[in-house]
DNA sequence: ATAAAACTCTACTAAGTTGATAGAGTTTGT
DNA sequence: ACAAACTCTATCAACTTAGTAGAGTTTTAT
């Protein structure tokens, strides 16, 4: 499961993503939108924003913006910026790799190959869903 | 990421594997092979057994011993059994079905398609993935 | 200039989860 | 009777999660 952080920032992205190229959306905006606390979504909008994901402008008419293609932002993304690993055991994963204490050796280690397999399963598909794709489907269902 | 207690579960459950149809096995074997806390490990075995997946027997020569065949012990299994839903947000969870409290309408939840994908995505793999399948591998190394 | 709007940043907190440890109890073989 | 080994419940420290709070900064409109 993901963490409500991760999940109000998908919301968010998918918010700023329809407004793309359109100018700047406030925080209060996609709060109402989404029903995501205000002051809880604000620090999540910092955080895209420090990690490039989006731009902002302060003061009167100012708001946030996608920086980047909303094709260009995948759910993997957003997931690694707020919930770490993708992987189920640290010694499998590729960003945050970490060696598993418990275990005496990796190089025979049973579950390392399998988990890889696991990993990458759920890697791929995550990587190939981005906020174009929920956008898109915002289309169709208009 | 999995919670060290559902790791160590897949663990006792391979070394059960190993003595599949071959008699007793004790907690302490099992905590000494795979650098599982004894006591810890103790507490696992019996969500375990009360899972349906082991059963034991006490007293002198007494231990633990795998119920199901190793091919019929899947890591969606175990991880359901000890840390939940696989799927990423409830609504879209199979096992675990709870309506997302900050979601206005499900019907209209942009998340919840690819969300379901992305989960059946993982749920497929980590079905596939049984105990009888590092058994496998166990002994191609050997 | 100044007030208000809106983002920025840091600190704090209550509740829940995780990864154990502890110990008393029960069953069984010798 | 005794010891080995599982059974069950309680407890706990550390960490994480989901917010809340509030002071500070930047920008625009008037």
């Amino acid at each position: 499961m993901m963490s409500m952080k991760c999940k109000y920032a998908l919301k968010a992205l998918i918010q700023l993503g329809m407004g793309y190229d359109k100018g700047y959306i406030m925080a209060s905006t996609i709060s109402e939108a989404e029903n995501i606390p205000k002051k809880f979504l604000e620090q999540i909008l910092l955080e895209l924003k420090h990690a490039g994901f989006v731009g902002s402008k302060q003061g009167y008419g100012g708001g946030y913006y996608l920086k980047r293609k909303p094709a260009e932002i995948s759910v993997a993304d957003v997931y690694r910026l707020f919930d770490g690993a993708i992987s189920l055991v640290p010694c499998v994963s590729l960003n945050f790799y970490e060696k598993c204490d418990d275990c005496k050796s990796e190089k025979v280690c049973l579950l390392k190959p399998e988990f890889l397999k696991i990993r990458e399963g759920a890697r791929v598909i995550m990587s190939k869903t981005t906020i174009q794709t929920f956008l898109n489907l915002a289309k169709k269902t208009n």
